[in-house]
DNA sequence: ATGAAAGCGCTAACAG
DNA sequence: CTGTTAGCGCTTTCAT
């Protein structure tokens, strides 16, 4: 039923080699024969078959992603990133989600094998033994974004982590709070250690003591950060700031402070990882770590096919600075980046 | 250097087909057969192609999935569902992000073509003449999720816009608004025009006029949100409420009242498609209408599934309701659905 | 219960 | 410049 390269061939009475070079422009093709393949092509609608084409080449126009959570805006910026990329390049993303879940990370890992694409971006999930150490082993261009994998030589795109969790919990210190609160995602991702590693980091700075019980890590769910906030408000002595190490972290922390009937800043602050649209829109309005989220996956999309091209280029490390926005939660009235929000502005309660 | 099934057979002193068919778990194969070659899979870590599997049965475990926009939340928790469903069945899911793009959409509508993908779902971008078309002539399973194509019989799983939009708009009006403005998406869509056949018929229903001027239809993007907003808020006799008919129109409509120093609900109410975490978040908070998107993706994956077992099995148009979030933005104070907000409830502008 | 062989649709030598 | 041919890795008759 559907049309090959041979009815092709066929109609415009020439072989199928012949068609072949034409659609892929190669030289040494005259102008009529030209002429009359496109005419059949056109006539026939035909359409290559890729996989059959992928069978022949041993690779296919396809770049796997592979991200963490497909709800998790930042991880969707990556990947509209990297497919502007691969579409200037005319190749396609096959995006997978892996979940945050090993398994299914190393499925996507197999699948992306199994499919001959021909390289893949991936987060990954576990730092140590991920299973994208198969793909490496069989000399299949990959690059690591957001999170490194710590015991391969993989081409890799993150953020300066650590500084920017210093800096956020720094100003945390320097507004009078001792008590500070961390909240990240699971420790097995190097990103959320490092975040974690900043926020200790600048409480030693300050010589203040690290408590374990004000350290909350599990996973990147809206739900955990909800459950981990309110571990933490009900301590004894609750926390008088929060940090907290990602989006979804976030906005399950904001949950349970309102159910608690608690109001930022006044009865406790915040500074969470992550700009959206709306956190600035928000009363009182957050502050925030901006990742370079676009740039992160452009940069490791532009790797991958640098890499696709050249499998022998040394392998490349990145590491990107984030912005921060200094707003109304942790209280610094002065510091509030956007003026004149639409409403509350008369009512800070700094 | 990869292994291939040859590999395996030679090691386990069968042939391809026998290990093709213990790798089926297809009938008739000795126990002591089919423990050699699986010992031979796991020893040489043989992964089949499914490239050549794929060129040889015609078609892969692998659905499709277009949608207008990855950085939409409605369309990723869309995304998530399929994927969701996919797994559960052993599909893995191709997604691709047409961006709202007509010629996307048909490149990526011939890219699923040529991978021979088992099936398809995707957010129409155009209602008319969809390069979808080509797919179902192909005899390809198609189905439509949040849009119609119209001039195709195809399976479709959609909400009640209309109604959604009338009941939005109909408690404008019940408000005592008699200015009200709409920012919909572009009209090539049924979705968008839908939505807003709901709010003039809203307004035709309580006698009001539509006035041309208060209509903006473009594209869902925020900057275009922001835009239509501005227009409208420039008008000599602006509208004293806006309905917003999607979610990234809406961010763009927040942003621009906010930077005219306007209130809400005040100055100027606001209703809108699209509940969000955020959006009982905001200052005032926001009256939405909720979709069942995940339900509508699911409901699309499952249908897609049917069909792939049975082309034949009558075509199905679902329509799912959504549901309204009576919040602060439209002025309604007693109607607010989340009492006890962190902040503000003191201190209520209606 | 297993093997031999053909062929899915395409590309790339190699001939001419 | 164009045609012939082999073969990518797998599944599936058809034999045995």
């Amino acid at each position: 039923m559907p049309v090959r390269i041979r009815d092709v061939a066929l109609r415009a009475g020439v072989s199928n080699a012949t068609v072949s070079r034409v659609l892929a422009n190669k030289p040494y093709t005259s102008q009529a024969v030209r002429a009359r393949v496109l005419a059949a092509v056109k006539e026939l609608g035909y359409q290559p078959s890729h996989v059959a084409r992928s069978l022949r080449v041993q690779h296919s126009q396809i770049i796997g992603l592979i991200i963490s959570d497909i709800q998790n805006p930042f991880f969707t910026s990556l990947g509209r990133a990297v497919e502007d990329v691969a579409y200037d390049h005319q190749y396609a993303v096959f995006l997978c989600n892996s979940d945050e879940d090993m398994e299914k990370e190393a499925l996507y890992v197999d699948l992306m094998y199994a499919e001959k694409v021909s390289g893949v971006v991936l987060t990954p999930t576990r730092a140590r033994d991920n299973p994208c150490r198969k793909l490496i082993e069989a000399r299949f261009p990959v690059v690591a974004v957001d999170r490194r994998v710590v015991d391969m030589d993989v081409d890799t795109v993150v953020i300066d982590n650590v500084g920017a969790a210093f800096d956020l919990v720094s100003h945390l210190i320097s507004d009078g709070h001792r008590r500070i609160a961390a909240v990240v995602g699971p420790l097995t991702t190097t990103t959320d250690r490092e975040r974690l590693e900043g926020y200790s980091r600048a409480l030693r700075v300050h010589s203040l003591p690290v408590f374990h019980q004000l350290v909350q890590a599990g996973g990147s769910k809206v739900e955990l950060g909800y459950q981990m906030t309110h571990a933490l408000l009900s301590l004894p002595e609750p926390p008088t700031a929060l940090f907290t190490g990602n989006y979804l972290l976030t906005l399950g922390t904001l949950r349970a402070i309102r159910e608690r009937g608690l109001r930022i800043p006044r009865d406790i602050a915040l500074a969470a990882f992550d700009e959206m649209e709306w956190t600035s829109l928000v009363e009182p309005s957050l502050t925030v770590v901006a990742q370079p989220t676009y740039e992160l996956g452009r940069t490791a999309a532009n790797l991958l096919l640098e890499r696709i091209e050249d499998n022998r280029r040394p392998v490349q490390q990145v590491v990107l600075k984030p912005t921060i926005y200094f707003r109304q939660s942790c209280g610094h009235r002065q510091e509030v980046t956007h003026a004149g929000t639409c409403v509350g502005e008369t009512d800070l309660r700094c």
